[in-house]
DNA sequence: TGAGCAGCGTGCACT
DNA sequence: ACGCTGCTCA
């Protein structure tokens, strides 16, 4: 039980025993949160009894929650029944609504949309919107949704016919969703605060429910998370936040660096800032330091080094992107040649568009490299058709779904065909799959059409009844009658091999959750399509949002030129672009290299470019470069530690006097069994809290 | 013979 | 992702 928190410094060991009452933990780049926080968890369980399914924890990634989830099961050691929650805010919302979304009048089975498919609907919809583009009608509509914003007020509140338009949309689109029985992803989020917001016994509930709350980046939290949690908080204020307000680069979807920077005073929140880093070496963290100095709206916090002196920072100064490329891709041969491990190595830059020149040079000098954050795996065109066949699968009357497979593979159903076929079944207010039952399409289509229609339906009825059997069987039929046809050129190779690794993936969820359906699976993909980095046995290229929460020993930043890094637009915020800055420095361990070029071709045109302002902030100047000798680590452990070794004696029962390592002196008022442990409800002094009761002693 | 489908070539990418 | 052109079926 020392061990616990043996291992951590003293400002982490305070955080980690932080019990009750609302907490902020400013957590600078690379200070040890995810120790900081699994340990707090583990001490919340193991030390003080709180019940593990009374913490609820919420991140934004799911890579973040699978991290948390294993550090915190190592911590807790042995296995316990009911494990703590960790999840993302998105699963959190999909697990709640799945139980409760008939207080808003509707089924449980709604179909998730991911952002491609929020895409085809806009394009459903009515062709008035036409003059906006999808991506902005969507960014307008996410935008609303964060701000709790419901389309009749979004109507009302539009100062301009460009907002009255935007507003229109939205409506239409949310009553396509309503009609279908969809949600996109911030819908998991607004159907859960709304059900909380206007059921207050619900909302009791799950504050009961939910005693102690912790929450990850909590710098890029929108209005509506906070909304949410605030709801969640109905009966208590044991909000534990996680943040660094210098880290926060969302602002572009919803996020609102204010929730951070107002924090302890909306809550009452104490504060602990982590400042201690033992991530990167001194120059780095320097110029870091340097950098966001410069920034006004901030907590204010400094990183201390706890690695020591290393290489200076590396300014490359190229004429242009191809002498950039060409720069950083014989540095990289030079550490490859070292032994550096390519996993070890990044390229990091603002714009997605500054990706194309540095591959080029990175294929010219043969390096692998894997660009991350690219097309993700379950956001591919082939895996997007087997889903859709799923869900048309798992209901006929999906058309939504149906559309999107009913000429994949072809079918000879093009447009003109799929236009009739869709808007017979409209005016009968059938689905497309009913109207075909009752014969109402057969004379608008071809011999063959009707032929081909009536297979594809034939093939799916068949599924059906494999799907009721066993879904290993029923993968097996799908493969046979559909994927297989998917294989017709050369080029589908890599396709064919991407619905493989799919159907790898598939068996193995099958194979670990036996109970669960192809419903479940279809959840479980949805959820993990967002944003889940993966990085691979090559150099890593990415945007510099992509990057976060990632480190490398040896990082390159390109691009640093005024107008691309900051980039600078008609509502670009400095100070954001300043924090990216700071992100893309601090992945660095060992060393960093920023790179310039004096001229780079961008959309058609070559233009001059000045060094970014950044560079002189970060007080990075130009230095010969002396490669590495890699210093070896000197990781300092923490010092505070306090044990808490607790027995358990005897039964209790109402009324019975007990104390408690932490709380001191209480009476029992009820004690419940459930699943071979016994809770006890216990007042101390006024406050009642639910233990466990191993952690408490008769008196 | 024409209507409609599929395939090909060219533009263009926001985090 | 768009338009253009040859191909197929009624």
């Amino acid at each position: 039980m020392d061990t616990l928190l043996s291992q951590l410094n003293q400002a982490q060991a305070e955080a980690a025993q932080h019990i009750d009452g609302a907490l902020l933990i400013l957590a600078g780049a690379g200070s040890g949160k995810t120790k900081t926080i699994t340990t707090r968890l583990a001490y919340l369980i193991k030390v003080v009894g709180i019940p593990p399914q009374c913490t609820l924890t919420l991140t934004f990634t799911n890579k973040a929650a699978n991290e948390m989830r294993t550090r915190a099961l190592q911590l807790l050691g042995a296995e316990i029944p009911h494990p703590p929650l960790l999840c993302t805010f998105h699963r959190f919302g999909l697990l709640f609504l799945r139980e409760h979304i008939h207080h808003l009048g509707r089924k449980h089975d709604f179909i998730l949309l991911d952002s491609d498919d929020q895409k085809r609907v806009i394009k459903k919809l009515d062709s008035s919107f036409a003059y906006f583009s999808p991506a902005q009608i969507l960014g307008y509509i996410s935008s609303c949704k964060n701000k709790l914003i419901p389309p009749d007020q979004a109507r009302k509140q539009a100062k301009s016919e460009h907002f009255l338009d935007l507003s229109k949309a939205y409506q239409a689109y949310q009553a396509f969703l309503e009609d279908n029985n969809m949600l996109d992803f911030d819908d998991l989020l607004l159907k859960s605060y709304e059900i909380l917001a206007s059921n207050t016994e619900i909302a009791t509930m799950m504050s009961e429910r939910y005693q102690y709350i912790m929450v990850d980046e909590y710098q890029d939290t929108n209005f509506l998370q906070v909304s949410l949690l605030q709801k969640l908080c109905t009966t208590h204020s044991n909000l534990c936040v996680v943040g660094d307000d210098d880290q926060s680069i969302y602002s572009w979807r919803g996020a609102d660096i204010s929730h951070i920077l107002h924090f302890a005073q909306t809550f009452g929140a104490k504060t602990i800032t982590l400042a201690q880093n033992y991530r990167s070496k001194e120059p780095i963290l320097r110029a870091a330091n340097a950098l966001i100095a410069h920034n006004t709206s901030r907590l204010g916090k400094e990183l201390h080094s706890t690695r020591g002196q290393g290489d200076e920072i590396v300014l490359l100064s190229n004429d242009d992107e191809v002498a950039e490329a060409n720069t950083i891709a014989s540095h990289i041969t030079t550490l490859l040649a070292q032994g550096i491990a390519p996993t070890q190595i990044a390229i990091l830059f603002r714009l997605n568009a500054l990706s194309r020149s540095i591959e080029e040079g990175l294929n010219r000098a043969k390096i692998p490299y894997k660009l991350i954050g690219a097309t993700r795996f379950y956001e591919r065109a082939e895996i997007k058709d087997v889903l859709a066949y799923f869900r048309v699968v798992l209901n006929l009357n999906d058309d939504f779904s149906l559309s999107r497979i009913i000429n994949v593979p072809k079918r000879s159903l093009g447009k003109i065909a799929q236009e009739k076929i869709f808007s017979t079944a409209q005016s009968h207010k059938l689905s497309v799959y009913k109207a075909y039952k009752q014969r109402l399409l057969e004379s608008t289509l071809s011999h063959t059409q009707n032929k081909q229609l009536r297979a594809l339906f034939d093939t799916i009825e068949l599924l059906q009844a494999k799907l009721q059997e066993s879904a290993l069987g029923f993968l097996d039929a799908f493969d046979e009658s559909f994927a297989l046809r998917l294989q017709t050129s050369a080029d589908d190779i890599d396709r064919r091999a991407n619905i493989e690794e799919f159907y790898g993936y598939f068996r193995d969820f099958f194979m670990q959750n036996p109970h669960q359906g192809l419903d479940d699976l279809l959840y479980e993909l949805s959820l993990s399509s967002s944003s889940d980095v993966e990085v691979g046995e090559s150099v890593s290229c990415m945007s510099v949002h992509s990057s976060k929460g990632l480190e490398f020993d040896y990082v390159f930043i390109i691009g640093c030129e005024e107008g691309f890094f900051p980039l600078l637009r008609e509502e670009g915020d400095l100070q954001e672009e300043r924090r990216l800055g700071y992100v893309a420095i601090t992945r660095a361990r060992e060393k960093l290299f920023v790179s310039h070029a004096h001229s780079r071709f961008y959309k058609g045109k070559r233009e001059s470019l000045a060094p970014s302002r950044f560079i002189k902030e970060a007080r990075i100047h130009f230095c010969e470069d002396s490669f590495a000798k890699v210093d070896s680590r000197d990781d300092s452990s923490g010092v505070d530690s306090r044990g808490a070794k607790v027995d358990s004696s005897g039964s209790f029962s109402k009324g019975c006097a007990v104390s408690h390592k932490i709380f001191g002196l209480g009476v029992v008022q009820e004690v419940r069994r459930q699943g071979g442990q016994e809770y006890l409800r216990i007042n101390f002094g006024g406050n009642i809290r639910l233990i466990l009761a191993d952690f408490v002693q008769r008196v």
